[in-house]
DNA sequence: CGGCCCTTAATTGTTGACAGTCGACCGCAT
DNA sequence: ATGCGGTCGACTGTCAACAATTAAGGGCCG
């Protein structure tokens, strides 16, 4: 891996705080643990990295220390930090927050959406129909992920977005291990239709409509993706 | 103030990760900006914390990156870290989060609650009512954050109580600097009424009106100490 | 007299070295 | 064979020194 120096970290597009190697050092090991590079459980050892990154240790440990708060990793003392195994039962919860996060997205979009943003829904709402007749599996994520963003952004509340985003970072620990052939089209075709009613209630702006849809999709996408692990 | 050492740490009663200095300090500059030790806006000096607490700066370092993920303080490279300031906007974004998770917990106590906390709630309305008569407002203050706490307890989900204290610090930055007299006896009154209204929604076991007290009670709460703000 | 530049002190950024701790491995006794 | 204890190695925890950057103050020039 290339060396990385705060030259490189000048280039990034961020609006603030990536000067230091530190900040520099949390971006990139976070995006290697969300993109798979770690084994799950794997212990992160500082020396390991302070050499891929060309850099002593001390802005390794700072970038752990964000990495723990954010709740990626885990720490124990005199061990080092740990990718950070979510369990079941922790995904069930996180899930009932993000239900929360979510639902109150779709609330405030209801109040405060403009045309053009019940356009662009309605547009990925087809799309994904599109998507899930062509069994275009990997272009229905994306859009998925686009629509949940797009909601989000009409709910404007930048403190409720970043929440929510750290609350994904942390499901995708959870997704990442556990990753089943979970994304049968027929789960596809039920969340879409979900994904209609909730926009459908933005549109409305019916506040409570919008609410309830946003929070029965994510319960629903919870069962979904915890079905397999239930034993009856 | 006294030197802090590792076995200082290890005397506290958390569960794990403490034992290193900067978790301690972590720990410890959190209580100083929390309880308005340090000015808002004012730059933390890493050799002052270091000197301080008789450490090096490196764990001081480490220690200010964890605050920076939690959001309570600001970090500007090469300049250092700064008590986050919280404009109105921000607040009234962080209300509607707030608003966001403890609806959600009133809406999972209304399905999870026992008996024994349900009569452990009323106790709490009744007590804050007295200490209303009694213009007891330090009094109502500590029921009032004992009744929160204990709706967040009856839901159980940690991770939703974790994400909900971390946003109260956070709120906490606002109203220290904000603090005006908007104790009323009015206020509390009404709000003690809301109280009320969840609580019985609770007892009741029905999660819509649980969600909707909860949800409307953060929402006046925001209204009532914003209001101050508000040039009409 | 005001503005620009340079110097300088203070503070953060980073490093390498040293100390402390934990787990693993190996040998021994049972 | 198995369980126990000690030794060893690897790694984390901490520190103090050095480098780099910033902001402030004084002097110079227009």
């Amino acid at each position: 891996m290339k060396p990385l120096a705060t030259s490189d970290v000048t280039s990034k597009g961020q609006p603030f705080g990536v000067r230091s190697l530190a900040m520099a050092l949390r971006t990139e090991i976070e995006k290697m643990i969300l993109q798979g590079g770690m084994p799950m459980g794997e212990r992160l050892n500082e020396n390991y990295f302070a050499e891929k990154f060309q850099v002593s240790r001390g802005p390794v440990r700072e970038a752990f220390r964000a990495l723990v708060e954010a709740g990626l990793v885990e720490f124990i003392p005199n061990r080092g930090v740990f990718v950070r195994q979510v369990s079941l039962e922790q995904a069930l919860a996180a899930y009932e927050v993000r239900a929360a996060l979510f639902s109150m997205a779709g609330r405030l979009a209801a109040t405060r959406r403009r045309k053009e943003e019940i356009a662009r829904f309605r547009g990925l709402v087809h799309d994904m129909d599109e998507a899930i007749e062509r069994n275009d599996s990997e272009g229905y994520y994306k859009l998925n992920l686009d629509l949940h963003s797009a909601v989000m952004e009409a709910a404007r509340n930048e403190r409720l977005a970043s929440t929510y985003q750290g609350l994904i970072k942390e499901l995708h620990l959870f997704r990442a291990k556990n990753l089943r052939l979970t994304d049968h089209a027929d789960h596809a075709r039920i969340s879409n239709r979900e994904h209609a009613a909730m926009v459908e209630a933005i549109a409305a702006g019916d506040e409570m409509r919008a609410y309830q849809a946003h929070f029965d999709h994510v319960m629903n996408a919870r069962d979904r993706l915890t079905e397999p692990f239930r034993e009856i």
